[in-house]
DNA sequence: CGATGACTTGACTGCTGTCAACGTGCGTGG
DNA sequence: CCACGCACGTTGACAGCAGTCAAGTCATCG
């Protein structure tokens, strides 16, 4: 991890031949950009794409102000953004499972307006935005996918925000459990058990929380009976009941 | 405005000649969907569009879950997006000033993610997204400036997470009004003094608190001598006061 | 096995929401 | 033109949720 007090370096990483799997063989394609692009555009797409050796837990993808050039889909490992103020605190805007893609926020001013770092050992998929803009010029429908997926980036963020503006503490963390349990769910992992790899600063960031009551969130609803909890690991045992507390 | 209980429908428009201003001609280019399109290519831009029948303050453009069919450009007056809970409570996602592009959360689901409702008297130009898309193919700067556009309010909304997640009460409202001070200066209005168009709820809403406490924040901030109100007139009278009280 | 960071639990405080009453401005209709 | 009604906005009193501070437990890793 970054010492603290130092300002954090997006680490430059070498490019690597390792875990080098084609947009067609991999099993993301179903969750990532290629989605409705066919066989032949998607050796094209491919062409493009860097895969980099595996980021470390702790280490940066990007910072913010940043030069931006490339979009980063997560191959696999997670990712989380957040922003600094002025004053040094973190808000974390997001958190970045396999198949999603970073940095989108970046095309309008041409600067990483936030920066991103890896919760766990994390590898991505580093897509140069300048060739992807020219190849979206040849492949309609790759352009298509990606005013979706930032579309789709913008209907997340309209939910964070009604999750911290109108939703009481409980309602919130219900709510991020049944978020990352569908998003695991799409991903091939059980649905109802997983293992956050998020600390429980980052859940309390994003949430707009107190880490303390995170933590006294935790246990309540495990008293509840609605989920059992041990340090990282989480199962779901009553969805209904965490759906009903979330009013998802 | 649409009477309390019923539930909201977007207003059926009429195409009418009225108030036609194309877009080369029209004083927001430098603000909205034209910039960077040389002339030529806007005609084209140009003969997509339709410009409807100002709409009323209350009325609704779109309502969440209908069917994508447009994105809108504001024309003149002001819009607000919202969201509503299950339970009907609202949460107020922005508010949007002439020049500004509106629907953008739509895209990917091919369905209106809020509701956009007129805060004033307000025109707006429509952008059927099909015919947007296929002009895209052939003006790669048009689509540059839609990927631009989108970019801008994913960070807009990530301002705005910031705000609602780790900014006391003060510091939302300061932070609000020095946006729209400086969003009002872009559009040829002056910065430090203006109308708002939205009520007091509509702010609170936004900001994620209660009406009191808005309607307080404002007394407050007079008695400071940062600002000048009454009723929806504001005056900014201490600008770098406000900036700290934003930490902007 | 000890150190360090992550997490939990408890006690207390304070900001902001809620409830309530009152003031203000605007449009409508007599 | 004025009186009325209604929506919007302001102000005050009070309470509760969640933050802060503090201490202690747990887990992980060298």
């Amino acid at each position: 991890m970054n010492q603290p007090g130092s300002p954090p370096v997006a680490v430059p990483l070498t490019d690597l031949p390792q875990g080098k799997v084609a947009c067609q063989d991999c099993s993301l394609h179903q969750l990532c950009l290629p989605v409705g692009i066919d066989r032949k555009d998607l050796a094209e797409l491919d062409h493009i794409i860097k895969r980099r050796r595996p980021i470390q837990r702790g280490d940066h993808l990007f910072v913010a102000s940043d030069k931006f050039r490339s979009i980063y889909a997560v191959r696999s490992g997670s990712l989380k953004t957040y922003n600094l103020t002025e004053d040094g605190r973190e808000q974390v805007t997001g958190f970045f499972l396999p198949g999603e893609i970073v940095g989108l926020d970046a095309i309008g001013e041409g600067v990483h307006a936030c920066s991103a770092r890896a919760l766990e050992t994390t590898s991505v998929c580093e897509i140069p935005f300048e060739d992807l803009e020219g190849l979206g010029e040849r492949i309609p429908a790759l352009t298509h996918q990606l005013l979706r997926i930032m579309s789709k980036e913008m209907h997340h963020d309209q939910v964070l925000l009604m999750l911290l503006g109108k939703r009481a503490a409980e309602e919130r963390l219900a709510a991020l459990l049944l978020n990352l349990s569908q998003r695991y769910g799409l991903r091939g992992y059980s649905s109802i058990e997983f293992n956050l790899s998020m600390s429980r600063h980052d859940i309390a960031n994003y949430l707009g929380l107190a880490v303390e009551t995170v933590s006294r969130l935790f246990s309540r609803m495990q008293e509840d009976g609605m989920l059992a909890v041990r340090s990282r690991h989480v199962r779901l045992t009553d969805i209904d009941k965490l759906r009903a507390l979330a009013r998802v």
